[in-house]
DNA sequence: ATCAAAAACTAATAAGTGTTAGTTTTGTAA
DNA sequence: TTACAAAACTAACACTTATTAGTTTTTGAT
């Protein structure tokens, strides 16, 4: 009984999550209701309480689940015995699986972060902050053996992060570009410039 | 009479537009009440009223400023008598000077949009559509030209804006480096990549 | 069939929303 | 000083918000 009751919650918790990210996602935090929410999933807004603990809550794991995601991506670069440009491209790579993979999530996490509320908020700048450190310190590394261009690491890392997240305009373009032809497309023009020669 | 009442009309509706900004920035447009707008004017809420329509009016007023400041700037590139990559250069470097003199009001245009009300709102994204096509045709010119390397010129704009637009990241770590150092290695690495030779 | 728990429901609350109406204060031209 | 309009104010409205309390229905194992 415990079994499958922990079961279905987790499965009805899952939906509901998933239901609230996509529309966090539409109509942004702030102007989704639970209403709102309640009506994705079919039900009324107090029966939602039977398995999440508030609006919040629901933004707190999603928020977090994507920087957990992040953090252990990295960890497993670090231990790469590669070169520096295999280690950015795998993180360019990365981000743009994810944002392709799992958008609504990870559009949430770029942009309702700022309706967290402290200290939770702090904790996930935190975990960002540390982040981009960690991918800061490998460029730098790359520039150490001359493997990179000296330019500014932070201003490199924060070009490279700012471009895979400008896939979120991607997705109404879908026509366009396939999606493997774009991650390639797009690590090439990061790695290799814009200009011919 | 008229002429002194007009001009006080301007000058208070300016500053509440600059307030707006800055708090929609901060807070988000639904998220950020008329209270907390009249708070930062230092003035009751429904006096608000005397200055302005709506609250929906200010981030029209807002959005749509951005959106001709854009257009009006594309508008001189494409007349230039300038090589491709002085057009490319000259739109990033203005995104980039946009990002970093008007960060409020960019901010708010990038991502409080979606709350424009019809047909705001599909006169809003035709115009950055059409911003987006004319910066493609530029990218698709070069390519011809052999200027610039034969990379999808939508993913190429699309990298280009994203990383710009990326600068609102910038601002919490002024310190790491000065605006015109930033400038400069962005539109390096856009142009040319990050891996040496 | 019984029984307990899970999960749905309805009703309600206290707080906050944008905005209007109506009134008073302020500032300036005559 | 008078007169008038601009712009501030208070009070209020109609509505929406997240959430709680209390009750009924559904579900599934014995």
């Amino acid at each position: 009984m415990a079994k499958i009751r922990s079961e279905k919650n987790f499965s009805k918790k899952e939906v509901i999550l998933k239901s609230a990210a996509e529309l966090f996602r539409a109509k942004g935090f702030s102007a989704a209701s639970m209403r709102n929410l309640a009506d994705a999933v079919g039900v009324e807004a107090p029966s939602l309480y039977n398995h999440i603990g508030s609006k919040s809550q629901l933004l707190q794991d999603i928020c977090f689940r994507m920087a957990n995601c992040y953090t252990a991506h990295i960890d497993e670069v670090e231990l790469l015995n590669h070169g520096t440009v295999a280690k950015i491209e795998s993180i360019l790579r990365f981000h743009i699986e994810m944002m392709l993979l799992q958008f609504d999530e990870v559009f949430v996490a770029n942009h309702e972060w700022k309706y967290l509320p402290e200290p939770m908020l702090s904790n996930f700048l935190n975990q960002r902050r540390s982040y981009e450190k960690r991918f800061i310190a490998i460029v730098e590394a790359g520039i150490k053996k001359k493997e990179i261009k000296k330019v500014n690491a932070y201003t490199t890392v924060l070009t490279c992060l700012s471009a895979v997240r400008g896939l979120e305009f991607w997705q109404r373009n879908k026509k366009n570009v396939s999606a493997a032809q774009l991650e390639d497309d797009m690590v090439a023009i990061l790695l290799h410039g814009i200009i011919k020669n």
